[in-house]
Order: structure tokens, then sequence, then C-alpha cells
DNA sequence: CGGTATCCCCGGTGATACTG
DNA sequence: CAGTATCACCGGGGATACCG
């Protein structure tokens, strides 16, 4: 409410969208969909192979909330019996960067954690 | 297992570290609380009044596990009545800047959405 | 002020069965 | 193959009360 509290939007995290983002992708599922599909293609119970563990009901539902999102693009096949391609659009392909930097984070963050386990594990010997 | 399932890793999205991060800030305050800490040390109450609507359990239960995990720092202030202020480690930076990416997105993201609807509700006029 | 301890509810998820 | 429909569960989170 007071001047003091503006601060440049690039100097904070922006956590009105973050919020958002997680509705979107923070799901138990939705972001290793998203990792799958940055390969390419994918047909939906091959990407249910892939995922593993997932019921086709949530591989379903998370696959209809990216469409709507506009970045996953549905395209049937003329096969038979028929298939069905899912992949990244233009646009969902845009979100691989910011999660990449994520995840090369959350990386470093495991590695980090493994490494405190492994000294306390020594220092209690 | 099999060598042709080995690839870059620069070249996909990290989905392993990826679910492990979001067990850390994937929860429903986590992130806007590391967003308010990004502005410096903030004591419990005040940090409380600035999420608002955050419960004192579901605040302390997320410090907690944000310092177990190292990202913040607690310091019980020498005041009468003692007070408690929280801040980022010097590591807990470190995430500030691929969540800041990932927040960018978003917010990009939202306004997209926004646009469309408008363009909907134009359509249907 | 800065927490803990308890109870309870609801929605995200899983399991299962059915369909075009 | 690629879904949809229905039911059941359980754990994340809210409300409340109490504590040092």
């Amino acid at each position: 409410m007071t001047p003091e509290h503006i601060l440049d939007p690039d100097e904070r995290v922006n956590c009105q969208a973050l919020g958002g983002v997680l509705a979107l992708i923070g799901d138990k599922w939705t972001i290793m969909i998203v990792g799958e599909l940055s390969d390419g293609p994918v047909r939906f119970n091959e990407l249910k192979r892939r995922i593993g563990g997932i019921t086709q009901r949530m591989l379903t539902l998370a696959l209809r909330r990216l469409e709507q999102e506009g970045l996953v693009s549905r395209t049937v096949l003329p096969t038979v019996p028929p298939g069905v391609d899912y992949e990244l659009t233009e646009y969902g392909k845009t979100l691989i960067e910011p999660l990449t930097a994520l995840g090369d984070w959350a990386g470093k963050h495991h590695a980090r954690r493994r490494n405190e386990e492994w000294h306390a594990a020594r220092s209690e010997e």
C-alpha cells in the first residue's frame, strides 16, 4: 500500500503468477508429461507406459488441461485402429527453458542433500 | 535401461529432479514464502500478515521444511519479547533465479489467457 | 510473540468397470 | 487404442485451543 513496498518487478519473485502456474503444472504428473513430450510427439499409451504408475484417468485429465491451456496439441491419426498423438505446441515449448532451469537447480539440490547425508553418516561412526 | 534411452541431460527436462522440487516448493504456500523472503529478513508474524490467509500451522511447517533443506535460516532475536527472523540463506537465494524465470513465464501465460478470453468474448457478441 | 497439539473436512488421486 | 464413469480413500490443509 505504501510507496516503500513498491519494488522493481525484476527484483522479486512473481508470487501471484507462480501460484497460478502451480495450478497448471504443480500436480503429481503434469511435469513428467511435459518432460516426456519435450522429446517430440507421443502416443497416448506410449506416454502412459513411459511415465509409469499413472492411471488413464489422470493422464487424460492432465492432457486435457494442457490442451486447453494451449501447451499441448492432440492429433487423431487416420490409422486402424485410430491412434492419438500428443505433442507440445510451439507455445508449449517455451515452457521447457524455465522448467529446465528449475530442474537443474533441483538436480543440484538433490546432489547437495545426498552429500549432507553422507557427511552426517561419516560423523556419527 | 537400454543405451538408446540415454539422452543428453541438457536436451530434456529433468523430470525426476523436478518431481523432487515439487515436494519442496509445490505446496500451497512455500513459493509465496520464498517470494516474501527474497526481499530480506522477515519476522514470523510479519510474514504471516504479508502472505495473508495462511495459518500459523502451515507457515511453521513450511518454514521448518525450508530450514531443514538449508534454504532458510531462523534467528531468535535477543529482544523482549523475543522475536524470530527468517531469511533466505545464500544457498536459498540461488533458487530465486530459476523461480523468477518460471514466474516470468507464468506472468506471460496469464496475460495470454486473458487475451484469449477477451477475443472469445468479442466474437460471441 | 511465536509457536504446538488436535480434530476434521474436502478434493486430488487411485481402482475398477465400461464404451466407441 | 483411447478414452469415460463411478466409487472410495487418505493426506494436505483449515479451525481451534493451548503453551513458554
